[in-house]
DNA sequence: GTCATCAGTTACCAATGGTTACCGTCGAAT
DNA sequence: ATTCGACGGTAACCATTGGTAACTGATGAC
């Protein structure tokens, strides 16, 4: 079985990529690598992120069983996230992404700076 | 040095990120995996993209360097897309990524099943 | 002439993602 | 007694992106 089923536009595996895709389900992943933090600590943790969209984020890998969310009944209120075995099963493919986005960072730079370089010449 | 710098907003690592959390280009790199392909062949190889969206993801992958793009003087025109080695480079980690995604996607919907049946139950 | 082929572009619309402000609870401080 | 601040959000609003449908331009075939 080849993976070319993600081509596709209906088959699931399109919706798992969609969830590695988010912008900040990676982030998230990173952050809570080392173990669970609370809302405001993912917050800061990650820079820029609005808190709607974190909310969001964290629901959707919560429905996905990437990560519990479990509320303490406190005041002021704390909510731990953690991630699940499945959540870090992710750990690991993520690092291949990330190394690779490291080691060549400056190739894509450097194509990118060629790219716009030759539009301006027009 | 850890990943960390990536959850800098300004780190171009999340760049990077972002490319590869583009809709189609995962697709697209799945799809020149074999050999280089005319634009109606990505096309019609990747199911349900518009010709807009395809030449957006084209050029911006031009861009950063993960494929060529030769127009050839013809006609009707014809040009052929070609991943290069940086491109190909990319095949190895996108594929850690979605062996993931085929091996735990049934986790992931039986999840999502037990969240939303909690949240009808509500 | 008219049509078909290919690789797009243009104008337009819907959905998604993101930002800024605000809320409710309760203990502590004034 | 009352304001203050921490925490974990939500509400209303706006921007960007993704997507659709129709059209273009060159040319050889019919």
């Amino acid at each position: 079985m080849d993976r070319g089923n993600a081509f596709d536009p209906d088959c699931p595996t399109r919706v798992v990529l969609d969830r590695i895709g988010d912008k900040w389900t990676v982030l998230v992943i990173g952050a809570l690598e080392d173990g669970p933090l609370r809302f405001t600590e993912v917050r800061t943790r990650i820079g820029g992120v609005a808190p709607k969209v974190l909310t969001q984020t964290l629901r959707a890998m919560e429905r996905d069983g990437l990560l519990t969310r479990t509320v303490h009944a406190q005041v002021p209120p704390r909510v731990d996230y953690e991630l699940t075995a499945l959540g870090t099963s992710l750990t690991a493919p993520i690092a291949m992404l990330t190394d690779w986005a490291e080691s060549h960072l400056t190739q894509i730079l450097a194509s990118r700076e060629g790219y716009d370089a030759a539009l301006d010449a027009r």
